[in-house]
DNA sequence: ATTGCTACTGACCGACCGGTCAGTTAGTTG
DNA sequence: CAACTAACTGACCGGTCGGTCAGTAGCAAT
């Protein structure tokens, strides 16, 4: 009786779970949380966590596939959205970059799955990948872009640009002069340049913008 | 009499523990490696690994220490050879991008001290950084690179580009259709693609060229 | 009320972890 | 030669790990 035992609720129970793991795989790897801190910190017994995941593994590839979820609706949001007019890249590259900045455990999950080799990730990125490289094939036949650019890999080098800046962001400020403190909008002045350097590099030379 | 007991050699010793321990932690990560393991592997006693480095934490300190060195060595090597000409961006990007391409392993080191929040690391590489930066300052003034990029964040860049896609190469590859495999020529297409949106965007416009 | 299912608990397991320590052995110094 | 230092060994420690299992308890169907 010094306890509810819990409300028996399996869904609410598992969300808890999925929650508290996510936080502490994302933050601290998932060698380094063990089972038990999960428990403690999810308000639940260890051995209801195996009831639910069975193993830490299943457990830590349950995380995953809830945030990968989650990254590919508002990924696939993002294609939808770009607009078919010159500020397609513009606005696309805002977008993303904004969104990580407000979920940089994304940025965190991706590194961790690239360090662990994890196979399944790339698959599930997919099809994802595939509908914007459609979206920017396009864009190259109406002469939004140039031509001679593989959309792949510009969608490689924006997502993996974004990426480690919010990986490393707080290593680059070490970077600088500790005089001064740092701006607080560094974000921004990176997303500018990023622009800036990215825009005018892909943008269409001036014979063939008029095709 | 079974074994030598090894050749009493305290350098060799400590070089075959670091190289071993340097291998498995930038494979597995830091917390999935035990010292067990890294004495077998480097045909140690694993009371021999603790009388030269104590823990397994300094263990992990003189690892990232002895790979920083070589990779600062190296760093500065680039930004010494660096043309004073308008080439200067193009051969150093390729520069840095071959000796990553070369040295995949600095990547990884990067990755996990970024995401462990390795605040020494910073600090290592900055008066590196500050070197580079010098280096900019004084092609922009000879007019070689436009004035409104902030040559630090231009090195973030650089380098972040080229960190990312050594890290994640293999996963973006999945992103590609598994029909008609993969051309070998990956790191090209992906460096030639840098290289262009990145030039083409960094060259001052032909309106301030000639000061 | 009884049955059945399953969310949930707590005690327990063997394995492995990082680290210690008393002792052995090889090389150097005097 | 003896004396000393430091490289090196193997047995051992307390603690934590992921995982199991027999049992309890709440809820739904009959």
């Amino acid at each position: 009786m010094n306890q509810p035992a819990r409300k028996r609720d399996a869904e609410a129970t598992q969300t808890a779970i999925l929650e508290t793991a996510q936080a502490l795989f994302v933050e601290f790897g998932m060698d380094a949380v063990s089972m038990r801190n999960i428990a403690l910190q999810s308000g639940v017994t260890k051995s209801l966590i195996h009831h639910h995941f069975q193993t830490k593994e299943q457990l830590w590839c349950a995380v995953k596939e809830r945030m990968f979820a989650e990254y590919a609706e508002m990924q696939m949001a993002i294609f939808d959205s770009m607009p078919g007019g010159p500020d397609m890249l513009r606005h696309t590259i805002r977008v993303y970059f904004n969104f990580v900045r407000e979920h940089p455990e994304i940025v965190r999950l991706w590194c961790w799955t690239c360090l662990e080799g994890d196979a399944q990730a790339g698959f599930v990125e997919r099809q994802l990948i595939q509908r914007g490289v459609a979206k920017l094939s396009e864009a190259q036949e109406k002469g939004l872009l140039r031509a001679d650019v593989n959309p792949m890999l510009l969608i490689v080098q924006l997502v993996g640009m974004t990426n480690q800046w919010f990986l490393a962001r707080e290593r680059y400020q070490m970077w600088a002069e500790p005089s001064g403190e740092q701006p607080n909008n560094w974000d921004e002045l990176f997303l500018a340049q990023f622009e800036r350097l990215f825009i005018d590099g892909v943008s269409p030379s001036d014979n063939e913008t008029s095709s």
